[in-house]
DNA sequence: TTTGTTATGTTATTTTATAACGTTGCAAAG
DNA sequence: CTTTGCAACGTTATAAAATAACATAACAAA
């Protein structure tokens, strides 16, 4: 939080009080949450809550690094790292839906760099989500 | 096809006349589909065309590694190797839209797998989507 | 003070996906 | 045979995720 208190300082951006509530609320679960998950929870702190708002705090959080979307949950996290986030890749726990967020070393896992290479095509962003199992629940299930 | 027909007759898996057009219409396409483009093209051939259908087919074909899901873009894809699909991986072009599809030489990407590894996190799956633009489209937007 | 910009409020709608329940067709057990 | 079980399909309804479109507010610069 106080990361990006600095960044925002530093960038101009506005953290506006609903933007500041959403981050909040990520920062506060430890798992991914749905929009709509979200939505509820700012109402109980009587923002309006038609999805266009979450929607946009959370476009503003992660166009700016605050927050990740998950694609193949269709849900928001909050950074891990926002003072120097990199190249995230997200490892999701099947069982108990909580998510760890590491850096990627490279831009593309060995064989898709070169395959994007051989092919000319030239790799803008990658989004890496791996599904398993976390330590806890290892041998739960 | 053939070698989806030929993985079918060998594991005993139905390819019904839906799933079978569904593949074909992915296969026709060079670029993925949303499960409704697909009910629209499975209309015009006379299938029924509730979601369910569409999200059936899509089901079986995934699971069996036939057809693929983009996650990203919430779309399906054909397999472009399905004798032999593994660690699949894609890279999305955001100009024209079509996808290639690659396999991944390892489990992840470095410092995902390491990370992983320390964390004692056990990845079984994963998502791995790369944009950006393919050879035709680099220097035209 | 008017103009431009950024953020918010609100209604409605689109897009994506699944729940739930009934029907059909076929093959194996009785 | 026939009935039991299963896998696939048909259909209606609804849930869940996301955005379009348009109005308002707050505030700073011209």
């Amino acid at each position: 939080m106080a990361a990006t208190e600095a960044t925002c300082a530093a960038q101009g951006l506005q953290l506006t009080a609903t933007r500041r509530r959403v981050l909040e609320i990520l920062l506060e679960e430890h798992r991914p949450l749905g929009a709509y998950a979200i939505l509820e929870r700012l109402r109980e702190f009587g923002h309006s809550s038609q999805p266009p708002v979450a929607y946009r705090a959370l476009e503003f959080l992660t166009t700016h690094g605050f927050a990740h979307k998950i694609a193949s949950l269709n849900a928001y996290v909050a950074c891990a790292n926002p003072a120097g986030c990199e190249r995230p890749a997200f490892l999701i726990c099947t069982n108990c839906e909580k998510v760890a967020e590491t850096a990627a070393v490279t831009s593309a896992a060995p064989g898709v760099a070169d395959a994007a290479r051989s092919i000319g095509f030239a790799i803008k962003q990658e989004v890496v989500e791996a599904q398993g199992q976390c330590s806890s629940c290892v041998g739960n299930t």
